[in-house]
DNA sequence: TTCATTGTATACCGAACGGTATAAACTGTC
DNA sequence: GACAGTTTATACCGTTCGGTATACAATGAA
């Protein structure tokens, strides 16, 4: 791994752990064996790896998100696809996906929602595109899209956040069993 | 209002609008209309305002959530009324509660996280306490109390989010009929 | 008046912050 | 070997950070 990578890397780390505000450039050059002129050789500023952080890692997983958004009349094998998708993700990348979630919640005005707010519209519009083609098929869902889609991100959001609270991070393994139960609760509730 | 008050106030609008770190004390105090000795004076630390800051609002929260999670053999009926004091608090208490959500999410190891551990771990006894005492009436819900609870405190925020997200800080105003659809979609989906 | 308590202001502290100027070492190409 | 471009280290910049020493008003009680 060469050295852009491990500061990537050592910064996700951090942020993850601590925050963004709370760490300093210092030591994230100091905890990747590299000094500080050497991190800025590689990015601009600090926001700038943040930046750089959150696309390289989110590029890819939005990309495989796009691909299972696609609706083939099916909304919930749509939406387990989807859900598939980030529980791969959340796999993968745990630490990513964990400080993806906070930023997401942070503070409007703050550097670190400002980074992800990209991001983020992505990913609703991903969603939304579900539901949007399914509320042809299923009028009762028509007007409600919005709704339902901010719903269903912030279900999964939750079920990630869950499995993190409970199992500590080198476990946030989400099996397919839990994906269709949690569609299947989004879609029909806890008493079925 | 006195000094102190102002102080409080002043740190919740900064807080919730760019995040505890990256607002400084000059600040909350130059806004607040007075000094930094005058703001040590009533805090002993940044941290302690932050602390402070969340006990004074979160306390008076915490004991209406929990005269009205007593459980009185109804749980759709207790869940509305858990829910309701949400909202009327996030009405009072738009800030403060956005401001909640968003520590509630934040890294681990963050300070912030660590201030605001206190308030969620009596939340979620709160709410685990229902569906404790649902699950004895309501057999096929026995085992799933930690996963319901957590569900339905990640609905009620998520909602709160999206309200914020959508209407602006003036508007966080949830009425009795959103309860109640929040409520019943979180026990019988989305269809019904 | 005296006295302690509460409250406020001026001015300052050392440390850490994000960021950079400068130059030396390394790398491959010709 | 000469050279250009890349990569690193030393040492420093100004600014802001959280926090405080000191002193001075204001207040009410004795």
């Amino acid at each position: 791994m060469d050295n852009r990578e491990r500061i990537l890397e050592t910064a996700l780390e951090l942020f993850y752990a601590r925050g963004y505000d709370a760490v300093g450039v210092q030591e994230i050059a100091e905890k990747s064996g590299v000094t500080k002129p050497t991190l800025y050789y590689y990015f601009k500023s600090k926001y700038g790896l943040l930046e750089e952080l959150l696309t390289s890692r989110g590029e890819p997983f939005l990309e495989e998100l796009h691909r299972a958004c696609v609706y083939r009349g099916d909304l919930k094998e749509t939406l387990c696809a989807a859900a598939r998708v980030v529980a791969d993700f959340a796999r993968k990348e745990p630490k990513f996906s964990i400080l993806f979630v906070a930023q997401y919640y942070s503070a409007r005005e703050s550097e670190v929602y400002q980074a992800v707010r990209p991001l983020v519209f992505r990913l609703q519009k991903e969603i939304e595109g579900v539901f949007n083609a399914a509320a042809d098929d299923l009028g009762n869902m028509h007007g409600r899209q919005l709704q339902f889609s901010l719903g269903f991100i912030g279900l999964v959001i939750l079920y990630l956040i869950m499995k993190h609270e409970t199992e500590e991070i080198k476990g946030l393994d989400i099996s397919e069993q839990e994906i269709e139960a949690l569609v299947h609760q989004f879609m029909h509730g806890i008493y079925s």
